[in-house]
DNA sequence: GTGCGCAAAATTGTATACAATCTTGAAAAC
DNA sequence: GTTTTCAAGATTGTATACAATTTTGCGCAC
């Protein structure tokens, strides 16, 4: 099994594709990522598997063990409460600035994301729509034209992609885009603070949506805890 | 002019020393890191410099410009607005979690902090009051046992000072640490709120202090913007 | 059969070698 | 004298080779 594509693999693409696997739960948390492995799955030397696992361990999605190897990142069940409570620190805040510099444009963006994460949905392909879901945030915050910050939400999404496949419980319904389509209708009346509001209780009924108690649970992390 | 140190260069040590030098301002915004050149001081492989210079490319230090090679990065007066944009939304509430959650040796550490600081300014070393001063952030950070947003803080600090180097003007009092002297009064106190109002006046004040008009001032960015 | 020890295999960390791209500067054309 | 061309030098991007560390598993003692 060796190159999948006629492209030249850099760096900075397998980064991306090891990113979105990652994001899409097709790698699960605690896979161990070696260098020669992917190396011979892309067709590139271990120095450009490298450079992309460096990238990933930057972005929180994988775990550098020294003389170990890369591990897809397993956030704990306190790391999961902090990324969520910088994400009420940032998004809505910027949820507010981006609902007051909005454009018809950027209207039709999002919507055409939403009804792609529909698509996805009712497709089967719950990993599409979680990637497509977290993808939403993220132009939120380029609207509000503040990189920096944007930089920070997209890294926090990322992170929450692992929390979700580690934390969340069934029970609660996958996803429902009802708080998008209500953020969608603040946006569209170009209104700041229902938009901020909004925000804030999508991302409490998110975390309220995973199973964050020290019950010792997630039966990986239990596994990995006596193997490590 | 060969090898500074007799312990073995590690990728992440090299890092560090880059990273407090320019913190430092040892090293200026604009200037280009050859890897070579930085392999020979060192005494080390290209291979060692260059998984640094990608970490500090990640903290936005260092801008790497695909086969042109490395350089400080010189954050734009749009990127600067940005920055203290995202600390203004993350160090107040980080300051008030950190105000409950003090104890006495919190306390003195950071005191001690802050005597280091005074002596390091009036022993002329500014590049060092900054780094010190930058240092205090983080610890109310890292007090508030918030590690992720933490991390964003330190990145955020770092960047700082990057713009202080690029855009500080003169005639504002160098860094007085008299906001720092409030806070840890208000630290004391355990006294959240007025933590919380302290640290966001600091940042305004901070911001305050630089020259972020859009005049294409900064010298170096005008020779950059003819060479590049 | 169980547990320990140690050597071989495997994996990562670093150095070196080669390929690709960019920069420099001098010669030639005008 | 100025501009253009293009080749040599310099620098980065990637691959390969070697060193250091960790993991594995077989053999041996008990």
């Amino acid at each position: 099994m060796t190159q999948l594509q006629t492209m030249p693999v850099t760096a900075d693409s397998l980064f991306e594709q090891l990113e979105l696997a990652i994001h899409e739960h097709r790698i699960a948390p605690g896979t161990k990522l070696g260098e020669d492995e992917i190396g011979e799955i892309y067709g590139v030397s271990r120095t450009t598997v490298r450079a992309a696992l460096q990238s990933l361990s930057h972005e929180r999605l994988v775990e550098l063990k020294r003389n170990k190897g890369a591990f897809v990142a397993q956030p704990s069940i306190k790391e999961a409460r902090e990324v969520f409570e910088a994400r009420s620190l940032l998004e809505p805040r910027t949820a507010h600035s981006a609902a007051l510099r909005m454009t018809d444009e950027h209207i039709e963006n999002l919507q055409r994301h939403i009804d792609a994460e529909h698509d996805a949905l009712h497709s089967g392909d719950n990993g599409r729509a979680l990637y497509l879901s977290g993808k939403f945030h993220i132009e939120i915050a380029q609207i509000a034209d503040q990189e920096t910050i944007a930089a920070f939400i997209k890294q926090l999404i990322s992170r929450s992609s692992l929390i979700i496949a580690l934390y969340w419980q069934r029970r609660s319904a996958l996803c429902e885009s009802n708080a998008h389509h209500a953020l969608m209708s603040a946006f569209a009346d170009r209104d700041g603070d229902r938009a901020q509001e909004l925000m804030k209780s999508h991302l409490v009924d998110l975390i309220t949506s995973l199973d964050l108690r020290n019950i010792e649970s997630s039966p990986s992390s239990l596994r990995d805890a006596l193997t490590r």
